[in-house]
DNA sequence: TATTGTTATACTCTATAACTATA
DNA sequence: TATAGTTATAGAGTATAACAATA
């Protein structure tokens, strides 16, 4: 075959051989997947899932600085300014001198803050039991299993995303 | 607990709780971690994933124009010239002038091209081990298995990898 | 009038380096 | 001297619309 060919009809998607077999192409394509499901629930909330990620982060230790939080999710804590600045322009998130120490801003969650973690987290599980659904039982713990397997491939602490401290993709309709 | 911490030691990550025990979650960062790992395989071949893809898609469809490749991974066909002007500049692609229709170019891999390809696949298939080689048999089958029914989760084609692709639903031509 | 490939432009996200105020 | 937070800037990636050639 090494001439042009004549396109009669639609072609429908070109397919790609053997990536359905591949777990590595299969890992990154639910992955990404999931990661756009899940960006798309957590912008009903207002939020983009690393502002999740940081609310969270501050719910369970909160008084810790914006550099521990940026650190703990792998990025800049230059980045981590604006993520702040945002939460707390929607009074979710309180930035309070630390006594100890007058160059930090101790974090903390305002009322409203913890009320938005947790409907944000119910969204979560939502999307959870939306996967789960599509599983057994035992299906959904081997899957779980054979995940924290594959994490070991490399040497990300367990807290950090790697997509996280790139870009997800917002949906934005036309 | 109101008041801000004194930071006596490197406290090290801090954790999100819940994160490992979520499907989501694990699906999302191992996959991203994945498509990393995947990333930089490439890299050695002087290819990001998306030319791998191309290359792959334009081996088992020789002759397809640039709309047709580009809408089977989901990108804007004013994406695919940059893509397909680094191929050719590197002499793993051509593009033809299709004479059933002129406005189109029909795409060919050449000699270097299906060489590069070949050697491209072999890295995969080498992430493809290392990620097996951290499951059992059955868990490896069983995982992908899993895959395909969380896959099911939104109605992307089977070829399109929505990381790749920030548009998911092409739109009828009409 | 519609489509293919292309170009131009604006917008978002990111990385990096400086700067300040504290330590 | 070093660190926390901030700002500025430049680069990469992307979406969108418009355009010329062709159908």
């Amino acid at each position: 075959m090494a001439d042009p060919k004549k396109i009669t009809d639609a072609p429908g998607p070109l397919e790609m051989e053997g990536a359905k077999d591949s777990i590595a192409f299969m890992l990154s394509r639910v992955g990404a997947s999931v990661a756009e499901q899940f960006a798309a629930s957590m912008s009903e909330h207002g939020l983009v899932p690393r502002q999740f990620l940081v609310l969270n982060l501050i719910s369970a230790h909160e008084g810790e600085s914006q550099t521990a939080i940026s650190a703990s999710i792998g990025v800049a804590k230059s980045r981590m300014v604006s993520v702040i600045d945002e939460l707390e322009s929607k009074k979710l998130v309180e930035r309070r001198v630390n006594p100890f120490d007058r160059r930090q801003h101790a974090l903390f969650l305002t009322k409203a803050g913890r009320e938005l973690r947790d409907r944000a987290r119910e969204s979560a599980a939502e999307l959870e039991e939306r996967i789960r659904g599509l599983l057994s039982a035992s299906g959904a713990k081997s899957l779980l299993d054979s995940l924290h397997k594959v994490a070991e491939i490399d040497d990300t602490p367990p807290g950090i995303h790697p997509g996280l401290a790139k870009k997800l993709h917002m949906e934005d309709p036309h």
